[in-house]
RNA sequence: GGAGAGGUGGCUGAGCGGUUUAAAGCGGCAGUCUUGAAAACUGUUGUGGGUUUACGCCCACCCCGAGUUCGAAUCUCGGCCUCUCCGCCA
């Protein structure tokens, strides 16, 4: 959420933000609204100072046994009934004021390059090269048939379309990339390893940004009002909630192992088959509570300790940096991870690292106390996956598989594999 | 799931219709004293919003939301959360 000060005083740059991400708000009407409260609400108050004044003469008339109070009661009557007519003007323009607020999107770093769509995105840096094989490559779908790993028939008895089930090895790769990223960021990169809850309330999925606009997408227990998780930012923003940091105890660093769930609405007949799409997948993310001064340093900083897990997975990637039309409502700068998938021939994003700035702090109520001003102020978030499994699994299939379609671990992996070298049809 | 108790400022804790603009203590900050520090003493000390060139003034906030009243931290109703006991349970 943006300051509605901000966009009072930055209306130009505000708008031209909106623009630049391709969206159509009607900020005109969010400004006439909050100036038409701001009117009424004043003209409420001034009422409401007067009609105190009154309760307060009419307490020490009678505490003093003065007569006359009864007159002065019926003035505050009048004074309380005027109230409650303004009182509902008030009450029907501000839950309007604070849906289109909730709306309006964060602004862009100047450093995004401008523009809408994919080809608009720009290439940072790529990593790695892609094998280059003598043998007929088969894509992870191939793959997993042939090992045995993953039962997507099962899934969708089990469960639907579009679930996973891994078996045997794919359920020890699975377990083994999870407990090696959790390694990784901790020890090496010094992220506290969090275990959120999977359940989330409305007021946690609000303070992150996912609602009120991306309801559809989530899936939701109606009874309790309460939502799996999307991704492991959620819970794990919502630590801090309401919640004023001593500045020394910046930046907060934090790691999260979830499974991740969404419903993918809207998304019908985009990579329906496979693992590249899924209600249900598991995530290592990475969280961090910084000074607004320090946001973009710790950006690239969280960027490379994501990219550290596909380098040491020896997977092919390439660093993208989103335009203004890509970069999600609530981010003001965001770098994609793009895995290379051989057999696919496909990059598929395994990551998204994002700074938040102050827009989801200002929704959550997370503030640090400044050294600068002595007062609370907004601190900055920032997140990225570090790294998203499921297509992670993809890559790392069609990239270490042999001739004989067995997969070769990479050496970061096998103390987490039992040492096994690699991953082979157990009935062949 | 059932019964009971409770949720007050950074913390402890009083207040249970109008001298509360929320007592007192602790903590924090500033000053006096001191070579320096501690102690002691003095002062100060929340958040959000509106308005003002500014000093300031005003409104709201005692878990959240409605209600009663001229007036609510205090009374009523609904919700959320915590603790204790019981039940159920991996």
């Amino acid at each position: 959420m943006l300051d509605i000060k901000f966009i009072r005083e930055n209306a130009d740059a505000v708008k031209k933000a909106v623009k630049d991400r391709g969206l159509d708000l009607g900020l005109g009407t969010l400004l006439k609204l909050d100036a038409e409260k701001r009117k009424l609400v004043a003209e409420m108050e001034e009422l409401k100072y007067k009609k105190n004044l009154l309760s307060e003469q009419i307490a020490q008339m009678m505490l003093g046994q003065k007569a006359g109070a009864k007159d002065l009661v019926g003035d505050a009557k009048a004074l309380s009934q005027k109230i409650s007519q303004l009182k509902p003007k008030v009450e029907e323009i501000e839950p309007k004021l604070a849906e289109m607020l909730l709306n309006v999107p964060n602004i862009c770093h100047k450093s995004v390059p401008v523009g809408s769509g994919r080809q608009a995105n720009k290439i940072i840096r790529s990593w790695g090269k892609p094998p280059k094989p003598n043998f007929n490559l088969r894509n992870h779908l191939e793959l997993a048939e042939h090992l045995g790993i993953i039962d997507f028939t099962r899934a969708s008895k089990i469960t639907g379309s579009n679930f996973v089930l891994f078996m045997g090895q794919g359920a020890r790769l699975e377990r083994a990339l999870y407990n090696f990223m959790l390694d990784l960021h901790t020890k090496k990169h010094g992220y506290t390893e969090v275990f959120p809850p999977y359940l989330v309330n409305r007021a946690s999925m609000t303070a992150t940004g996912q609602l009120p606009k991306l309801e559809e997408d989530m899936y939701r227990l109606k009874d309790d009002d309460y939502f799996l998780v999307p991704t492991a930012e959620v819970p794990v923003t919502n630590i801090h909630r309401n919640e004023i940091f001593k500045e020394e105890d910046l930046p907060k660093c934090y790691t999260a192992y979830t499974a991740c769930f969404r419903r993918e609405a809207g998304s019908y007949g985009k990579d329906t088959r496979g693992l590249t799409r899924v209600h249900q997948f598991d995530k290592v993310e990475l969280v961090k509570f910084v000074t607004p001064e320090s946001s973009y340093d710790e950006l690239e900083s969280l960027l490379k300790d994501a990219e550290e897990v596909l380098q040491l997975l020896e997977l092919p990637y390439r660093v993208v940096a989103l335009c203004t039309g890509e970069v999600s409502f609530a981010a003001s700068k965001c770098y994609d991870l793009e895995a290379w998938a051989p057999a696919s021939k496909t990059w598929l994003e395994v990551s998204s690292c994002s700074n938040f700035t102050d827009f989801q702090a200002r929704r959550a109520n997370i503030k640090y106390r400044s050294s600068r001003t002595n007062k609370p102020e907004y601190v900055h978030t920032l997140n990225g996956s570090g790294v998203a499994l499921a297509r992670t699994v993809i890559a790392l299939l069609e990239n270490h598989q042999k001739p004989d379609g067995n997969i070769s671990i990479p050496k970061a992996l096998l103390p987490y594999m039992d040492g096994k070298t690699e991953i082979g049809n157990p009935h062949i």
